[in-house]
DNA sequence: ATTTACCTGTGACAAATGTCACCATTTGTT
DNA sequence: AACAAATGGTGACATTTGTCACAGGTAAAT
């Protein structure tokens, strides 16, 4: 038994990958992330050691624990970054998406990852190997100033959110993270979120049962703040709820 | 008034600083923090150019939103780093002690500090200047990998924190930050913890309002968890402890 | 088309936590 | 020593939030 769930752990993690080839120069995503650092000659090479990966919606790309021999580039797409608490509950601790990179932290650690990676939406991925990165880290002091950087900002904003999760309500942080949703990833046509989680997934951001995040959402739906239509959610009234996130 | 407030703050932050004299090549210290990765003649330099520092109990290093022109090597003594919720209450995100550097992203994100950093007890820290800095992470690149290092730990711990916060309950996050306290910064001789934190700090640290704090602290205590005499706290039952905080 | 599984939504209730009011104790100051 | 200010502690109560039970809706699978 415990072997056909590895087994179907194993499919699902590594079989419906499909692997493109094309060239870091070209690519724009690069100019987002660390890697705007490199020159031409390191391109080059990263074109030929990095593989690219089409990742489909629920696929994990890592598991928290999981040993990591690289870093994985976002192309297209967005993922959730979650960790485990103590009592079986997933909290997600934050999205990333398009331009940015994946388990720079374990590779400079040398540890396992301390965050699973579940894509959203079917993503591009690259991979980098570990040899590689750590060559640029050796060579190029403009692109270890940029990861730290990054990782500096990450770190700004993890204790921002520690204190967030600790000092605001539910219906606070509900707020501020659809707030944080349209900023960061965008709305369609129609206005409403670009960003589609399930309730339990919202509730998981803010730290929260699905019932209270449900319950919470309608509320807001009847004071007008938002639209709800099935999955899809709209802000309406954008500096109320700018109020409401205090 | 405003005018008084303003003074006083300036009188607190600069003038109880008492200025010592020492050589960073016999500072023991140093080896604790990513500083261990400087050779003799860096040290000699460095030795000029910082400035000792002693710091008493209560008194601000830096606060939240100023801008630092150099990085605080702690020599001796515990302060708290906190930060302003929107609600106006502090949370204290972390505990930092003797042989850690404080400040850093700032200088590396070339931003305003975060987090505001308190004494606890009396201190003794180092000031080292911005440009020595920044002249380490060009020439060395050991240190700038021990920084990194230590800063992808933070992030972790950060992370973790956070989780914790969204997850747990006030009783869970009681329980570990007072494993943590003892983990962390040791016992006395009495065995009771050798930080003293004010119960209103506990709260900030758990993240709760300061009368839940006591109260369960009381239950701790009638339930044999814990001992309390006056400030003092003494852990009487690690494993129970342990299991209580999951 | 039917079944199945999952997601969304709602009600009722219990448990956890925050707030306010108040007093005792300790600490620091004059 | 006397006082003021801060800290520690307790009770009563309101509010928030979690849990359980269940029902309807939707989407995928057979």
């Amino acid at each position: 038994m415990t072997f056909v769930i590895i087994i179907i752990k194993f499919v699902t993690k590594s079989s419906p990958y499909f692997c493109i080839m094309s060239k870091c120069e070209q690519c724009i995503v690069r100019e987002f992330s660390s890697l705007k650092a490199l020159n031409k000659e390191d391109l080059v090479k990263l074109s030929e050691c990095k593989e690219s990966y089409t990742i489909k919606k629920g696929d994990v790309i890592f598991e928290e624990g999981d040993t990591i021999n690289g870093i994985y580039c976002i192309k297209d797409g967005v993922c959730k970054m979650s960790k485990l608490s103590a009592n079986g509950k997933d909290h997600i601790v934050k999205l990333i998406s398009k331009g940015e990179l994946l388990g720079q932290r374990s590779i400079i650690s040398d540890e396992p990852v301390n965050l699973s990676a579940i894509a959203l939406e079917d993503m591009e991925v690259c991979f980098i190997p570990r040899t590689e990165v750590m060559g640029f880290f050796e060579k190029n002091n403009q692109f270890s100033m940029n990861v730290m950087k990054t990782i500096c900002g990450d770190l700004k904003e993890a204790d921002v959110h520690a204190v967030n999760m600790a000092q605001k309500t539910v219906k606070e942080r509900l707020a501020e993270t659809l707030l944080y949703l349209a900023d960061t990833f965008g709305k369609n046509e129609d206005n409403s979120l670009k960003v589609q989680l399930s309730r339990e997934e919202l509730a998981s951001m803010i730290g929260t049962a699905t019932e209270s995040c449900i319950r919470l959402l309608s509320e807001f739906n009847k004071l007008g703040l938002i639209e709800l239509a099935g999955k899809k959610i709209t802000l309406k009234d954008i500096g109320k709820l700018k109020k409401m996130a205090e």
